[in-house]
DNA sequence: TGGTGCATTTCGCCC
DNA sequence: GGGCGAAGTGCACCA
C-alpha cells in the first residue's frame, strides 16, 4: 500500500464526470492497483477507481498521474509531493464476516414463524410468486397463505413490493385469499400508514430477536 | 491524518454486527474523528465509523483501542504496530465537482423536451403528482400530458415509479389521459418489456446528449 | 430532525 | 457475465 500526500487537482472521466480543484490530499494506491483520493474528513474517498494501470508522465514541468481502465480513466496534477510511503501489508487477510443482515433476519423468521402470529408456520423461504420470489411464504392459525417480506428497514418501496407479490400471487389457484406481512426491525410512519391503507399486516422484530 | 500499519483484530457494533480477523492493515484516522481499517485491496475500507471518540487501553498486555458514537462501536485489538504517522493536510478542499448527473440530465431535457418526440413542450420539473414529484412533465404533439421520469439506468422498480407517478396523475382534473415515459441513458432489457406491457414509453437519451 | 431518492453507488447472489 | 436487490449503504435535499 503507497501512501501520498500531496497538492494536487484531478479530474475523472468514465461513469460519470468530477472535477477536484487544487488541495493537499492522500492518495491511497492499493496493491490491486485501486487508487483513491482522500481529503481529512469522511471515509468515502473524493475519487477512486480501480484496477487501473498507471502512468506518470510531464507537462509544462507539472507532474500528471494518469490511471486508466476500461472506459474510465483519472487524471491527477501532482503540484509538489509532501509525503510518499509504501509498505507492504502481508495479505493473509480473513476479511469482513457480517452478522444481523437481512438474510439472517430471514433465515430466524424462518425457524421462529410464531413472531408473525400465533399458530404461524413456515411453508417456504425465498417462495416464487410470478412477480419475483417474496422472502417467506407461511400459513397463518387458519392455514390460509401469508406472503412475508423481510427488511430490516422497511419503507414506502417495501409495501408496493408486498402488493406486487400478493397481488401476483391472488392469481394462482388456492392463493386467491393471500394476505401480505411487512415483517421488520424497523417500519417508517409513513410505510405503516401506507401498509394499513392497503390492508397489508406489520410487524415489528424486536431488536432483541436473535437472543 | 493519522495513518497506522498495524497487525489487528476488530469487532464492530452498531446498525449491524460485523467480526474482523487478525492481520496486517492500515487505519486511517482523519480530523473529523473518522476512523477506517483497510486491507491492500478495493477502494472500500472493511470497517469504518464517524465522529467517534477514542480511548486507548490495555488488556492483558494488549492495545485496545475504542471508537464510540451514539449506538456504534469499534474496537480494535492492537497487536502489532508497524507504523504511525500523523500529517496534517491543510482544509483549503473545494470539494467534488459532478457532472453529468441525474440532475443534469434531467435540466437537459427540460430544455431539450424534443428528444421525448417532435413538438413536446416542456411544462414543468419536478411536478407533483400527489404520489411524489415526478421529473419532468411534458406536453406532446397533441397537447396532451406526458409524466417523464429521467434515470441514468432504469431498472424495474423505475416503470412501478412511472406508474405510481400516471395512476396519482390521472386522478387530477384534465390530467385523465396522461401517459408515462421513462428516459434513460440505460434502459434494461426486463425493464423495457415491463415498461412496454405497462403501456409506458422509452427513449434511450444518446451518450452524446452533453454536445 | 426525519422522510425520500440518487449514487462514478458497491457488492453479492442467482440465473 | 448480466440482471437484480441489499447495504453497517452514504449523502443531499426538502418539509
Amino acid at each position: 500500500m503507497r501512501i501520498v500526500v500531496a497538492n494536487c487537482s484531478a479530474v475523472y472521466s468514465g461513469r460519470g464526470n468530477t472535477t477536484l480543484g487544487t488541495a493537499i490530499r492522500a492518495l491511497i494506491i492499493k496493491a490491486d492497483g485501486s487508487i483513491s483520493i482522500h481529503n481529512d474528513a469522511s471515509n468515502k474517498p473524493l475519487n477512486y477507481m480501480k484496477c487501473a494501470s498507471f502512468t506518470e508522465t510531464e507537462e509544462d514541468g507539472t507532474t500528471i498521474w494518469t490511471f486508466d481502465a476500461r472506459q474510465e480513466s483519472l487524471r491527477i496534477e501532482m503540484n509538489e509531493i509532501f509525503s510518499d510511503i509504501d509498505m507492504p501489508l502481508v495479505e493473509n487477510d480473513e476479511g469482513l464476516v457480517r452478522d444481523g443482515t437481512e438474510a439472517h433476519l430471514q433465515a430466524w423468521l424462518a425457524e421462529h414463524p410464531e413472531t408473525l402470529g400465533e399458530g404461524y408456520t413456515l411453508v417456504q423461504r425465498e417462495f416464487p410468486t410470478g412477480n419475483g420470489p417474496v422472502d417467506l411464504l407461511v400459513l397463518d392459525e387458519g392455514g390460509r397463505p401469508v406472503a412475508v417480506e423481510v427488511k430490516r428497514v422497511a419503507m414506502l418501496g417495501t409495501a408496493y413490493q408486498v402488493k406486487r407479490y400478493v397481488d401476483a400471487l391472488k392469481e394462482v389457484e388456492g392463493y386467491e385469499g393471500v394476505r401480505g406481512i411487512i415483517a421488520a426491525l424497523d417500519i417508517r410512519p409513513k410505510t405503516l400508514e401506507l401498509a394499513e391503507k392497503r390492508g397489508i399486516q406489520t410487524v415489528v422484530i424486536p431488536d432483541t430477536w436473535k437472543d
